[in-house]
DNA sequence: CGGTGTATTGATCCCGTTCAACTGTTGTGG
DNA sequence: CCACAACAGTTGAACGGGATCAATACACCG
């Protein structure tokens, strides 16, 4: 059921051939890039780039989630980004990195040396134009969470995460709608701007307005998707978020 | 001193000509682009596009300044960028706006239709090439800002604001370094996710601690640069907005 | 002058934080 | 198999920063 993936398959079996930046390549341009293409893996925890770092690689999430964040010196987090499979770690024309990119899960990179990457990303349009495309979408991303943590309520900052996992959440499993929360607890306050307590809370909140219902602490079904939507505080059309 | 834009002139003295979208292009590339801009103005107060609409011009910021923002159904409001002399409006590529697009002062924005300069970004690479690098700028500084809003406290908004302010004032006045807050405290606590109370209460703090000085309520002087930075609640080397 | 809109200041309230205790789960070693 | 340590998560009680409500000050303009 779960997609199998091998290092050794070429980019015609990978898993987000035609949602990475190599969506729009012809057969041609693909073969430019598996030729310098490189797998790596990390552990979850392990840390990927620190900030500051100068950037050795552009990479694109093929398996397991990542996050882009930001500690202040006396340790508040925010995490200002989540990288799911397709997403693109790193920003062509700029030396260094600017985001802690941290591993969430295990994850898995396919990766390019900077130099002859950036010499792809001039000789190759579509390679271009996609990672542009990603980048603005990325952008309005961005903008779309600023309002979240700007301006939304505890309350309204859960349903709007739960919503998100549920609108990507791309593997309708067999019977029952089950979805799994990604992240924990420190995770998620850390992206919604708030405390573990808080979370923790309105979690519970949540679950006792019977709108959702949990079956271990990290899997649950939605019970009431109206309800939950109603919650997020955003008009019925709804922001869109990645 | 101020300098005086002519919409007779060429681009060669436009204002933004080296930092803009063209700021790449050679005389050749200007020549198809010049063909095709023209001028248009708005007065502080009306919106240039509304979010949802279908986006007609792709434009750059010539004069003024721009915001953008999202508001909740129960008027709730967040700004999500300020858009400053050669700033970019507009994602190639994509149908509609996402955010409300207002006129914060007057503004001059140089135009181009849809439709022609989705195909000049497609034939111009150095055209195309400066409108990536610029919109990956916007998404770090849109990151940095979620880390404002989403971790700062009310103290560290202002501070980092009016640094902000002081930073890329690029005008640096005769003799005092004066500085200008370009928008009303409505529109700083939108951008900061606060209430004009807030934002009143702490710039008087500010004043109160000597760190800035003002003349009128719109205009002020920093004291204490060493300070300013250290309430901004970021390291030494300090975030990097916009 | 008053009128209107913007900004400041004060008093009170409340949501989310902080501090703290407890629960539940997993893994390790005797 | 149990003891217990280590850690993630939950729940409670009290606090406080920023919001809310309200009154006042200030600037601009007729």
């Amino acid at each position: 059921m779960t997609f199998v993936f091998n290092e050794r398959d070429g980019c015609g079996k990978c898993p987000i051939r035609h949602r990475a930046i190599c969506a729009r390549c012809d057969d041609e341009e693909m073969e430019l890039l598996e030729k310098t293409k490189s797998y790596v893996t990390f552990e979850a925890g392990q840390t990927i780039v620190w900030r500051g770092d100068t950037l050795k690689y552009f990479s694109s999430v093929v398996l397991g989630i990542a996050s882009l964040s930001r500690t202040l010196e006396d340790g508040r987090t925010q995490m200002v980004g989540l990288l799911l499979p397709s997403d693109f770690i790193g920003r062509p024309g700029r030396e260094t990195v600017d985001f802690d990119v941290t591993a969430v899960t295990d994850v898995t990179l396919c990766r390019f040396e900077r130099k002859p990457f950036e010499r792809l990303v001039e000789d190759l349009p579509h390679l271009s134009h996609r990672v542009m495309e990603m980048a603005l979408d990325e952008l309005s991303a961005a903008r779309e969470w600023m309002v979240l943590l700007g301006r939304k309520t505890a309350r309204e900052k859960i349903a709007t995460f739960i919503e998100m996992i549920v609108r990507r959440d791309t593997v309708p499993t067999h019977d029952a709608p089950r979805h799994v929360l990604p992240l924990t607890r420190e995770e998620i306050a850390n992206f919604l701007g708030l405390t573990i307590e808080t979370v923790s809370r309105q979690l519970s909140l949540m679950k006792k307005d019977g709108i959702i219902t949990f079956s271990d602490r990290r899997s649950f079904v939605i019970n009431d998707l109206a309800a939950l939507q109603d919650a997020t505080g955003d008009d019925a059309d709804g922001g869109v978020i990645i």
